[in-house]
DNA sequence: ATTTTTATTTATCAATTGATCAGTTAAATT
DNA sequence: AATTTAACTGATCAATTGATAAATAAAAAT
């Protein structure tokens, strides 16, 4: 008993180089505050790590520069692998371009660390989120908007500007998904687990829909 | 100036009644946990009353009780005023039905203290929106589904049980509505202010959509 | 093998947290 | 007007927080 407790723990002190410590640091603390969120203690994140707390300021000089530094492995970093061209590629069928980009974005963007450090920075006030979002639909939903006038034989972006409905439809498909990854890793609900089938239904009937709906020319405003 | 400081807070002590009190307590908690969280600190909240912060434990013995009373007054209370019973009145066309049914069900729910106490809360961890989202499934969206085939001349949901897909693709919607209230609400982006315009665009897109897309026969699985 | 360097830990700080309790005072009761 | 009641405040607690500085030890340099 008593000399069990002597031997316990030896974890005898590991130094590794200041570039490997710190992505550890790094890959640790995006896991930590995605479960937890930036409330987390500094504490509990080095016991994780398997480090002592001072230890983290070594690295990072505050708490907030290692969130800086998070937002931008997860948000900046993984964006952008030629999704907006490939959008406009008239090359390949609409159906089929929707289908590509939304399974390739779902699979950087609606997983557990993003999304729930995505919604952690937004009810914290973040701008980062709004600029993102403003991305979402200059880069990728307007070019989709002209993509749907052309796939529908309706008047060119250039011709007629985008009207506000237009977009928001977009957004319901975009805000749907979404919704099914917060669902998922938020809410931690039982979700369909056919995800690529969910997303190609979901392309059809908008598809569709947009069809029958703007077929007799389009209604702005 | 030295005597307007001996002026300056006069503020005589107020006494409320229990009941009065403890109502603007809740109420004042709603708006600052919306706001910050429930990491909010107790002190805060006591200024933003204007009380002291040892008050606030007269009225509950834990921060933790006072969180639990707010997700009382914002989550059950408010809900069900008879949306299930006039989902399935086929006295009225489904279209309108639905229409309806978002507009009504956006006004109490896609609000700034609900959705972000309901985001707050998810993150949390705290069960309560897994109930919701199953209580959303079962009281709405698969009486939904139901007009739905009775609409298309589908077969009724006792002689063909419902498809997770089918299921799913209302949840496109219902996330999307939602996606829009976390933009405007959570994000502070700019949305389309026509809310009716976007809730009936949405609701003809989809039901056209499910049209043509399941006209055919169901794929089910 | 000895020295130097620096990654890591131990010890500790001031500030802040949720919570408690004895006193204070506004209002109801007599 | 005097007394009782209880709504409210001031002072303070122990625990925890992000952060700092000095001491330690593992590895590199000599």
């Amino acid at each position: 008993m008593a000399k069990l407790k002597v031997i316990k723990d030896k974890a005898k002190r590991r130094r590794l180089s200041p570039t490997v410590r710190e992505q550890q640091i790094v890959d640790e603390a995006i896991q930590f505050f995605a479960e937890v969120g930036f409330g987390g203690r500094t504490r509990e994140l080095a016991k994780r790590i398997g480090i002592t707390q001072p230890l983290l300021y070594r690295y990072f000089p505050t708490k907030e520069e290692l969130i800086d530094r998070v937002f931008d492995e997860v948000f900046v970093q993984p964006l952008d692998r030629g999704w907006a061209e490939r959008i406009v590629d008239r090359s390949t069928p609409l159906d089929k371009r929707l289908k590509n980009f939304y399974l390739d974005y779902a699979e950087t963007v609606h997983r557990y660390e993003w999304i729930r450090i995505y919604m952690f920075s937004g009810l914290k006030g973040d701008p980062i989120n709004r600029r993102y979002i403003r991305m979402i639909e200059d880069e990728f939903l307007k070019p989709i908007c002209g993509e749907i006038r052309d796939h529908c034989n309706l008047p060119s972006l250039e011709s007629m500007p985008i009207g506000d409905m237009e977009l928001e439809q977009l957004w319901i498909l975009h805000g749907g998904l979404f919704y099914y990854a917060v669902r998922k890793n938020i809410f931690h609900s039982r979700v369909n687990n056919n995800y690529v089938k969910v997303v190609v239904t979901a392309i059809e009937v908008l598809l569709e829909g947009i069809k029958a709906t703007y077929n007799g020319g389009m209604k702005n405003d």
